[in-house]
DNA sequence: TTTATTATTGTTATGTTATAACGTACTATT
DNA sequence: AATAGTACGTTATAACATAACAATAATAAA
């Protein structure tokens, strides 16, 4: 099971390991022939600074904050099209929110661990989950496209205090 | 495997159907204690008479016209919000709509698999998938609480249509 | 290097989804 | 009928998202 459970959930060099992401950002903006400009990149950063998903205002505010100007909707929500599209970052649909992708380059889960306490977010590949959700849909013919999957409770933290 | 993709996917006796889901919805809320009232169950049934999920803005349309008169959009989610509560629709997240549930007495796995083509949505409810999401939680000591599964594609038909 | 082309950003306005706040009306019980 | 609790009406506005068009910057072609 691949996830970033250890990244979100334990204490780590945050500075070293989102530098070490964005790296990875540049090599595959590169590969694929389009720019990571100042505000896509900024936006990134600020996604993947935060452990908790951002709403699109929430980083309009922080981008105004670091470009000292004034940022309309459109610039962060074209920032977030192009980050979702190349795959660096994901939507989380109930919450209006978005997050950095822990492991861009390998295939999207899409499986969230949303803690209803503190407001963390833990993305989890398991391909166990993902073999069976693709076998359920063969059975009845569904062709899969794409998932969202959104799982809500308590992180270990949260668990553990309440306990 | 307990689906409605029968319901979804092949012809049936809509009328019928919906009125014996009416039915089990009254008796659900009778037995809470609750009311099911003019709005909830107008709501209730233009859910269920359609099988693409509506947003609260085309229920506030349908239920306009049925009642003749303006309606507002809070009558339109304090319906919705009862409802949800007591598990007879879900809401779609990445669409920002709503569904009725096929099965609201049985335990909702909250599993939607949305045609990209055609729009229609049928609920899946599978132990299967649900034991490990359960365990793929306690691994990690996640307390699982609510779910939101989300599988985009083709449905069966617009999958045959395509090939 | 200049020009043409394309990609990106700025700006204004507006569309869409959802809720806050407060007052009124209905329902059930006493 | 008085009362308490629940539901609804109404207005306003918050929160999320996009359309449309102008201006600019980056890249490629001449």
């Amino acid at each position: 099971m691949l996830t970033n459970a250890k990244l979100v959930y334990q204490p780590h060099n945050h500075e070293r390991s989102t530098n070490a992401a964005l790296n990875r950002a540049k090599d595959i903006c590169t590969e694929q022939n389009v720019r990571l400009t100042t505000t896509r990149e900024l936006v990134l950063k600020l996604l993947w600074q935060s452990h908790q998903p951002l709403g699109a205002y929430q980083l309009q505010d922080q981008l105004a904050a670091h470009l000292n100007k004034r940022v309309a909707p459109p610039t962060v929500y074209r920032a977030i099209e192009f980050l979702l599209k190349m795959g660096l970052i994901h939507r989380i649909p109930s919450l209006n929110a978005y997050i950095g992708c822990p492991f861009p380059t390998s295939e999207h889960s899409n499986l969230f661990m949303i803690c209803n306490q503190c407001g963390s977010v833990a993305e989890v590949a398991d391909n166990t989950i993902n073999g069976l959700l693709r076998s359920t849909c063969d059975k009845v013919n569904f062709t899969l496209q794409k998932q969202t999957l959104e799982l809500f409770g308590l992180c270990p933290q949260c668990t553990d205090i309440a306990e």
